[in-house]
DNA sequence: AAGATATATCGACTTTTCCCGATATGCCAA
DNA sequence: TTGGCATATCGGGAAAAGTCGATATATCTT
């Protein structure tokens, strides 16, 4: 768990936003059938107005920090909130920081 | 209590490393004498090992996110943490984010 | 095997952050 | 009121992050 990453990585507005909906994947992306392993790229990009690279990178960063998890299924790749990181970072900054 | 730009703030090694110190400024400051109020910015200045203009710099950014007070005492400033806004995050990404 | 689709990676450019030296401001003591 | 500290602010150069378009890779369909 490495605290400065994982601060570097919540240091930007899109990254919080898509957080925020990956809270809620029914209701922020009604176009999505299945959330069992997460919510896919193209619709966090869709929903960021950013472009897809933009998008892609936001995610495996976040995923290298813990803060989500990929699942690869088939071609798409699903995104999931790992909410025990933030469980953890909760107690660090209680703790720790 | 502005997320973003509290994350923003805890982005950098050394801030981070000031957060620590001053957790245990008695241990961590020996040199100062009395800490009522907090840590003054040549103290902390010297142990980080940065220029005195840096970390002002640095301080008044923590500030003004409220992770930490300050308090001007003749021609020092004494600074430290803000136990309230650490606490207050913590919650915020236990619920929230 | 070829084309289509989803995602990842690369290279480049712009914006932000890091950190410095120089200078300004505020406060104290003589 | 002048000189000396402590701190704050300013301007700038270097490094990192943000973001894009182009391209590569992986997978599915036919």
């Amino acid at each position: 768990m490495d605290q400065l990453e994982i601060f570097k990585a919540l240091s930007n507005k899109t990254r919080l936003q898509i957080l925020q909906w990956l809270k809620e994947p029914e209701k922020n992306f009604p176009e999505q059938k299945c959330f069992e392993a997460g919510v896919c790229v193209g619709q966090i990009q869709q929903k960021a107005g950013l472009t897809q690279s933009t998008v892609s990178e936001y995610l495996s960063l976040m995923q290298r920090t813990g803060l989500v998890t990929a699942t690869r299924v088939g071609q798409w790749t699903y995104y999931k909130r790992n909410e025990e990181a933030f469980a953890a970072l909760s107690k660090l900054i209680e703790s720790e920081i």
